[in-house]
DNA sequence: CGAATTACATACCGACCGGTATGTATGTGT
DNA sequence: ACACATACATACCGGTCGGTATGTAATTCG
């Protein structure tokens, strides 16, 4: 079972790109640096990615997904009761994440700010992370719709994309702010929104 | 009155600078490319500007302040019906500036996700920005209750803080998914958010 | 008109970047 | 046990970066 080490070092590798990438941005990202974290060397980084281009990628779906699935959208899929989830979530998240992730920004818009227009193939693989986001909050809303707590005349796909739009904005300005507190004031309007899509009890 | 030579120099360097930013970012943005478009050279640049980090300051207060201020803040504080003009502002940006605002996002914000964790300066002037800009919208938001527009019981200064963030969650959004038809949907949506504060007609 | 300052242009520097060529242990299959 | 591939480490390359030292027209001023 030594071929476990190959994965050891492949997944050290990868959450020091992470955590660089974060804290710098994907351009900015120094494979001295990441590899200075590690312990490890260019001839291992270049071994398990062919360029620098690779390792975002990689990040982008193996770790960046990995952690909004587990954060956000499997429990949003596996809610019954999707819309108290969803408002759950927008409340509790700044909790669940370490202090960092207000400092430095949700990564998966960081990089879509920086990359997207610069990179077609970024852009792609970002974007499609972002589609599993919307699709997880319009799945939540139309299943709000049928279980009677959205109201039935709300344009969800809309509804959707402006629920993931506003919370990256949020965050983003949080970031600037350096504030929590004006995080938690955003996203509690944010939950106001959702609310208004709710049927007047 | 020849010292006006000055001026229209510094002011072609910051328009380059200002392009050039807007397309790469800061930190990817080049000297060497900033001074290809402009025919001048590093001797004029570093005449004009001590360091990298101030053309991006003036780029800042000089450019991107005053562009904002004569799209939404001036016309903000001028209204006499500013929840209208809040309101009408929002359906019309993506029109007003060009396409290439959407293909590459908004400029302030561009800059306070990439220099905001990194430039303690950069984040204190580009806060300095937003501020403006809140507080524009905290005073139409004000008046608006005054005026009977809006409902006595909202609490304004957060509705002002989600308004512009969600703006630029908007904005970045339909960056990434480079789709003009989706930043008004989005927008939109926002709009909608605006009028559950107002009193039901 | 001559001296001094301003407004640039040119040439060059060290630092750092992503990437590669090569060397070397460590398994691994037969 | 031997051939071979894997998994790294080391040394180095060309290119680009921001920045500077120096040179030179143009302008201002006494």
């Amino acid at each position: 079972m030594k071929t476990k080490q190959r994965d050891v070092t492949r997944e050290k590798l990868l959450q020091a790109a992470f955590c660089e990438i974060h804290r710098q941005g994907f351009q900015a990202a120094s494979i001295t640096n990441i590899l200075g974290d590690t312990g490890l060397t260019k001839g291992a980084l270049y071994h398990h990615f062919p360029t620098k281009q690779a390792i975002g990628l990689a990040v982008i779906e193996e770790v960046i997904e990995a952690r909004l699935d587990e954060l956000i959208f499997r429990p949003l899929r596996e809610s019954e009761k999707p819309v108290e989830t969803l408002l759950e979530i927008m409340g509790s998240v700044h909790r669940k994440v370490g202090a960092d992730f207000i400092k430095l920004g949700c990564p998966l818009n960081n990089l879509m700010q920086e990359m997207s227009p610069l990179d077609e193939i970024f852009k792609a693989r970002l974007n499609h992370v972002l589609a599993i986001w919307r699709q997880a909050v319009e799945d939540a809303l139309l299943r709000g719709i049928r279980q009677g707590q959205i109201r039935a005349d709300v344009d969800f796909r809309a509804a959707a994309l402006f629920i993931v739009s506003a919370w990256e904005g949020c965050i983003g300005i949080a970031k600037n702010l350096q504030c929590p507190d004006m995080f938690g004031l955003c996203m509690s309007q944010l939950q106001v929104y959702v609310r208004g899509l709710m049927r007047t009890a």
